[in-house]
DNA sequence: GTATCATATGAACGTCTGTTCATACGTTCA
DNA sequence: TGAACGTATGAACAGACGTTCATATGATAC
């Protein structure tokens, strides 16, 4: 990413731009003094990165089920190569979603997080019943 | 993505693999019986994956802060530009996370999904105060 | 020590994705 | 009608991502 949008900018107001216009600009402001930081809105992006992808989804919820799962099970009851599924507990772990805990040759993974717990519930259900994966509709 | 995995498989058990060995088989079974299936993962994380961008995070966060705001608007609350603005409610759009609203000229968008709120606080309160972007620490 | 097992790492490949630019669509006002 | 405006769409590029294969590490058993 270059900077930030089309013209250079410090960082709060300067609604005053070069090529976007405004509407409402009292509004806009308002929004803006409000709304979550451009640092803040990448950290929380990264948190849902980390659960966009099926296979990763599946390895959170083995853990959380099992509540204690060494890699060659955790292969098998996702159906993925373990070379695969190390990578993405490599992923899981360096952000603290999972925890690891060495016993002899195994290594047994844990999660070490609730936030993800309630995460993976909210979309769960939201899946289970509800609208989702609507594809390309409306 | 080939089939499933290394070996071909029909959909329940078959725990017997080719390659990946299994340490504990009947915790793999229990943990397989009770775990979400690859569909509903495949469901979650395209939930995910919508958010699993910044710019898609402050667009959503702004159009639930403000209620209802249109394109221009919205392109100078997040400092981006309208084209790529365009781009992503077109996204968040067809998997039901916004709706529009055309008044004339312009079209407003708003939040269709109570569910994104809970996720997006949660996460957004995550990140506040908590571990997040803890990079490739651990 | 060597051999074997469980896990981790690195390179490489194909694929997907976010952004930009140019352009088209649809609406309003003259 | 034509022009001006707000928004949407399509192509194209760079960068990131998930998977596989081959290989390395660390630990146990002989």
């Amino acid at each position: 990413m270059p900077d930030a949008t089309i013209c250079g900018r410090g960082d709060e107001d300067a609604l005053d731009h070069c090529d976007v216009h405004v509407v409402n600009p009292e509004r806009v402001r308002a929004v803006r003094a409000r709304l979550v930081t451009a640092a803040q809105a990448e950290q929380m992006a990264a948190v849902f990165k980390v659960l966009a992808d099926p296979s990763r989804c599946r390895l959170v919820a083995a853990i959380i089920e099992a509540g204690e799962l060494c890699v060659c099970d955790l292969a098998a009851t996702v159906d993925m190569s373990e070379s695969n599924v190390s990578h993405h507990l490599r992923v899981l772990r360096s952000h603290g979603l999972v925890r690891a805990r060495r016993e002899g040759k195994m290594v047994f993974y844990s999660p070490d997080d609730a936030h993800i717990r309630v995460l993976l519930d909210i979309t769960g259900e939201h899946v289970r019943h509800g609208r989702a994966g609507e594809g390309e509709a409306r």
